[in-house]
This record gives structure tokens, sequence and C-alpha cells, in this order.
RNA sequence: CGGGGUAUAGCACAGUCCGGUUAGUGUACCUGCUUUGGGAGCAGGGGGUCGCAGGUUCGAAUCCUGCUACCCCGACCA
């Protein structure tokens, strides 16, 4: 465990990768691109997963699980599918070694080449929808709400813990309808779902709203997405719901029949976060001590240190701490009693404030003789000495403070770096020296937002839900434009 | 994939230019004693095919060739 972690002002993106590391989340792996989550970081992944797994139940969606490979030829059906992906394929191509001639290694064995190449699936609406043709007849069968949990493999050329690694953890979701307007309805109910699912458990403010032609996910016909400012001013897509159409009912010949007997195509939605949340909650929250977790998504919401001389002062902490950890637990607080006598207090204190622990109770000789706990919250560094009776209840709502504070903090650092931009210079200078999301005027045509990105690296973020609407001229070409577009520099 | 850089103990680095005792420092680790309300102190100890494969040489961490991986900056993306 190194002792020093680099400040977010004089380098944020080596904070962030040394945090990552030293905050015992994930760390780079043997193999390129890929990383390992150490079982802290996981501990907050299936935090999330519940969370996240009981909304999607909740809205009436189930899971199942479909084939980690795709054969090549499902994959080529759908044309912008395949455009989009094609680059980032991983591909097996045999399925046996064998051993080297001079018998010190193995080598792949020629003769066992498979007849389709198996794309590793970078996602998985085409073995999905070859699996629904033969589940869907009628508009009986309608609609299919199926999700699926697994991992994916996009083969990207720089790759970032959490942020952007070859292999990812992330749900699909995949929905199939008998009309349009509920398949727009689902694609809209369940951006709705992420956006509160980084609200409240993750306490991150989004915006939520729709990708332009050219972010829109390959195949869809409209792409809802959540976007997340980050501490260095940077946004980062945080969610993303796809409104397919029929396109991949028709590239697969998808067709039920309706109630009149008529045949037609499926309407279609798929929606999906990954872990790159990780990397979202390390950036919204932390600061230069290490991280600050969301209590709801905190492993353990609650550190015990005993702090002690000699074994009769450890009998007597021990006994004190453990009461205090149970009336905790029946409060339904998680909590964590670090009654190791291998590492002294100083450096438990470190050790969980780098790890985000949202509250850090201390317990030593002086509490016992005075009936006290010392309580230190992890956002805002805080100590306070509370009696031990009732502490529970204290813990609690200081719990509850936390997951809002962070919030309102992440909030009010929005708010700060959000701009309104009504010429070039202005929307340049925001972009340039101040940083953050940037309203302005776009004529909205791709050529002007693929101009805008060549210029400054800014890309349209979203064209916001409910999104207010004014006449203007575009910020680039001083062409006509009804509304201002959310621009930012992005992950 | 284009440009730049790095590879020596678990980690962070020095040594490489100018080849030559037993490859060193910090940290981490182990043992003992003293410590314990913010990453303890002292003493002792273990740990290295110097990224991989070749080559030059009496001798290579050091020079040459090839390869691989990683980091930073671009293009691409959840």
């Amino acid at each position: 465990m190194g002792k020093f972690l680099t400040k977010r002002e004089d380098n944020y993106s080596q904070w962030y990768n040394e945090l990552v590391i030293k905050a015992d989340l994930a760390e780079n792996s043997a193999v390129r691109g890929c990383m390992v989550i150490k079982p802290y970081g996981y501990a907050i992944w299936e935090k999330m997963q519940a969370a996240l797994d009981q909304m999607f139940k909740d809205t009436g969606h189930v899971n199942a699980y479909f084939p980690l490979f795709i054969p090549k030829s499902f994959f080529s059906k759908e044309a912008a599918h395949v455009e989009g992906f094609a680059k980032e394929c991983a591909v097996v191509t045999h399925y046996r070694l064998r051993n080297t001639a001079d018998g010190k290694g193995i080598e792949v064995d020629p003769d066992a080449k498979l007849e389709e190449e198996l794309i590793v699936r970078p996602t998985s609406e085409t073995i999905i929808w070859n699996t629904y043709k033969n589940w869907i007849q009628s508009y009986r069968d309608l609609p299919i709400l199926c999700n699926q949990w697994a991992n994916v493999v996009r083969w990207e050329m720089r790759t970032r813990l959490f942020l952007r690694t070859a292999e990812f953890l992330w749900q699909e979701g995949h929905t199939a309808h008998a009309t349009e307007e509920e398949a727009v309805a689902e694609t809209v109910q369940m951006i709705n779902v992420y956006s509160d699912f980084a609200e409240n458990f993750m306490a991150m403010p989004v915006i939520k709203g729709h990708k332009t032609a050219n972010e829109r996910f390959a195949g869809a016909l409209d792409t809802y997405t959540i976007e997340a400012l980050m501490q260095d001013g940077k946004a980062l897509q945080s969610g993303t719901s796809h409104f397919l159409g029929q396109n991949f009912a028709k590239a697969f010949d998808v067709q039920f029949a309706n109630k009149e007997g008529k045949l037609q195509h499926v309407w279609a939605t798929s929606w999906g976060v990954s872990t790159r949340l990780m990397g979202a909650l390390v950036m919204a929250h932390s600061d230069d001590n290490g991280l600050v977790l969301p209590p709801k998504l905190a492993p353990y919401q609650v550190v015990i240190v005993p702090i002690y001389k000699g074994d009769e002062q450890y009998a007597k902490v021990k006994e004190a701490g453990n009461k205090i950890k149970e009336e905790l637990k029946d409060f339904g607080i998680t909590v964590k009693f670090d009654d190791r006598d291998t590492h002294k207090p100083g450096w438990k204190f470190a050790e969980y404030e780098l790890k985000g622990v949202p509250i850090r109770i201390a317990l030593g000789a002086r509490d016992l003789e005075n009936g006290t706990v010392e309580v230190a919250r992890r956002d805002t560094l805080e100590k306070n000495t509370y009696p031990q009776e009732n502490i529970a209840k204290v813990v609690k709502n200081l719990l509850n403070d936390i997951q809002e504070n962070i919030y309102n903090k992440a909030l009010n650092y929005r708010k700060e770096h959000t701009f309104s931009a009504n010429n070039w210079d202005e929307f340049v200078d925001y972009l340039d020296n101040k940083g953050g999301f940037v309203y302005a005027h776009w004529d909205g045509t791709t050529e002007t937002e693929l101009a805008i990105k060549d210029k400054t690296k800014a890309t349209i973020r979203c064209i916001p839900i409910d999104n207010p609407l004014e006449d203007g001229k575009c910020i680039l070409t001083g062409k006509p434009s009804t509304q201002k577009v959310l621009f930012a520099k992005s992950y």
C-alpha cells in the first residue's frame, strides 16, 4: 500500500489510475486491456447489480443468458450494426491446440479450424434476435422483456481501468414489442431507471437526453443517454437505452401475427450499463485522500477501529466494539469491526479513508471511560464524539446525510461547470478555460457536429429531454437553430 | 493504428552514456524488543534467470539486432 496519492489538480488522470489500484478496486491483468476486479471493487459492483436488478424486475423484466459466441454470419445481418462493431471484434477461429514439434510448447492446431468463425460478443443483439425469431409467432408472445448480466469484449486500442477495458461486465436488456409506441415507452422507461439509479444510489446527477444521429448506437433509430460530469470537467456517458425500431426484426426476419392475423415485424429496444459506472463512481465523489463512496453502494458503511494498550484493554475494547457492531447491524447498517492487532490505528484510519468507507468509529480506553465513541465521516472528514447510547440512530442519520451531501456536492459542481454559450468565442473559452457542460446552438447537421469536434474536441453529449426551445443561430455556421444542445469534452 | 517514452526485488526507482568485485536505495515482507487517539522506532533477516530471444566479447543490467508488454499524446468507443 502506497502512502501517497497524486493530487487531482496535479494530474487528474494519474490520480484516477492510482486511486483505483490503491483503493483495491481493480488492477491490470496479464492480459492486454483486461482488468482484474478485486474483491473490494467487485463488492461495489455487486451492490450496483443488486439495486439495478431489482429495478429491472420491478419494471417487469426477467433475466436470461445467451451465448458468449456469435456466428460470424449472424453478425453481418444488420448493416449499420456490423459497421459499428467490426473494427473491435475478437474472433475465434480454431477449437484445439497441440504440442509443438519440439515438444516444448503448444500451438494452434491448423486442422482444427472452425467452419465458421465465432465472434466474441461485443453486444448481443444479433444472437438474441436470432433466438427471439423462434420465440415469437403471435402478438400473444409479446412483449418479451429480457435482461442478461454478462461480459462482453470490445478490442479497444487504449484502455483504462473501468472506463474502457477490452473485456467488461455489464447488463444488456433486449425487449421485443408489438407496437412502436410500446417500444419507445420502454426505451424511455429504462433511461429513467438508469437516471434514478445514478442519482439515488450513486449520488451522481445526470442529464438525460437523445444522442445525435452521429453518436447513436450502431443499428438504433434513437439512442437515449445519461451524461454525468466528472471532476475534471469532462463528461462520461454512463448508460444508454436504444430504440431499435424494426431493424433487427427485419434483419433476422422476426414477424408476428397481430390480432387481425396480419404479419408484422417486431419493434425492439436494448439498454445497458457497464462496469464503467465504477469509474464514474470513483470520479464523481472522490478526493485527494482517496475514495468517497455513497453509503448505499459502500461494501461496508461503517468501520469500527479499536484503540488499545495491552491485552486487558484490547479485550475490553473488543467487547464494546462488538456490542456497537451488533447494534448497528440491527439498524440495517453494514459494519466491519477491524479488530486486527497486526495494524496500528493510524494505519487503519488512512486505509479506510483511501477505501472510502462512509463512517469510521474509533473506540479506545478514553471512550470506554466516558461511554463515548469518536465518529468520523468520510465526505467532510469531520470528527465528533457521541455517547455510545443510541449510536445506531446517530449513524443511520449520518449515512443519510452523507448520501445526500455528496449528491448535492456533485450537483453543485455541475451547476458551477455548466455554461451557455451565445457565440463561438464564448463556446471555445468555456471549453478551454472553464471545462464542463456547455449549452450552445447547433444547426442540426452531422457535418457541423464533426467540424466542432475537430476544432474543439468537444462533442454533443445529448439533446436533453424537455429541452426548452429557443430560436438562435448555430455557433459555428450561423444557420438557424431551434434549441441549444449539450456539448462537452468527454471520456 | 500514428507519434513519444519505459521495462532492474511485491511496488517505486538508481546503476546503462563510458562493459569489469558479491547489482544498490526507499518501501513492502519476516524475526525480536519497545510501541498503539492519524500510515511507529531500533536491531537483525529473506527475496533478483536485470521484460523475452538471439548476437558481439575473456567478461553484458550496460553494446548490437529482433520481439513482447506497459505508460503518455492523437483517431475509436460503454
